[in-house]
DNA sequence: TGCCATTAGATCGCATGCGATCTAATATCC
DNA sequence: GGATATTAGATCGCATGCGATCTAATGGCA
């Protein structure tokens, strides 16, 4: 004879429990960010630059002459990530990489006249990505928000 | 003698015109994303497997024996990505890959014991992640499904 | 001053992620 | 039946992303 443990484990799940994936925030938000991700790899193909090149020149267009910790903390990414991605940076003549003469541990990332240059062609890129998100303001800005919520909790229980 | 241009630029910038990193919905997306890949990997250490091998584990505790396309449409990735870390869960013991006899062209999958045995594990996670997120199982699902509908629409237009 | 901890980057190894391209097997069309 | 197109995976090259570790420079403290 069957007990009631039915009554404690419905047939399905609830959200947290279950190891189905389309139940998951996280493979939604995965998958998002690679669909967002390919927008952009489209839109960026004419500036030559990838995704992540491309949150660093919005740091250093925001910001110039920092050193390669800042640029670590404002886009939560390790040096280990950043360090070669610069030296590509370098090579293409958009930024330069000098030690710092106050403290030599540091080097200061500054934007060259060609990588000042590109933010004019950068400029039409968010207009189009909010075209291809289908979303009106009001929802990005909200979606966003609670997206930083999420973040932040995930940092403090990390 | 100042224009009035300014009324057709206003100092705050509308939101998808904006090259500022912190009123990007692209950046919330894409850090929280590595965020979350963070608690999961602290979660995941135990049973030795990184986040992409977990959710194809996820795919084939669903549905076992099916094929290496099956597995990419359902995470939307490409074989590229998928044929390597398939071999490594297969070195692992974890999984097996036989040539279909029907059609040689493909290549089915299947759990091995031990693989289906890693389930149990796994069980705990979901809770787990939830607990890191500090959201109530209503918003993880409103989130999931609003991210899910700006996939479906970047996919519309990428 | 001298020892030691800390900090900033760099290097290495490994695991994604994808575009371009290749091979082998199957489907299609005449 | 045979040429051709399509499909399923695999291979290669390159760009992230991070843990572990290294080096050099600075800070702190007896």
């Amino acid at each position: 004879m069957p007990s009631k443990r039915l009554a404690a484990k419905p047939l399905n799940a609830p959200q947290g429990d279950s190891l189905a994936l389309d139940e998951q925030l996280c493979f939604a938000l995965y998958s998002t960010m690679l669909s967002l991700n390919k927008v952009y790899r489209g839109l960026l193909h004419d500036l030559d630059l990838t995704y992540l090149q491309y949150l660093v020149m919005l740091v250093l267009w925001e910001k110039d002459g920092i050193n390669v910790s800042e640029i670590c903390t404002r886009l939560a990414l390790e040096t280990t990530t950043l360090t070669p991605l610069l030296k590509r940076l370098e090579a293409r003549g958009l930024i330069q990489r000098v030690r710092s003469a106050s403290d030599e541990r540091q080097v200061i990332v500054s934007l060259t006249a060609e990588g000042r240059a590109l933010r004019g062609k950068a400029k039409a890129l968010p207009s189009c990505v909010a075209q291809a998100m289908e979303l009106a303001p009001k929802e990005i800005g909200a979606l966003r928000a609670q997206l930083l919520a999420l973040r932040s909790n995930l940092d403090r229980n990390a």
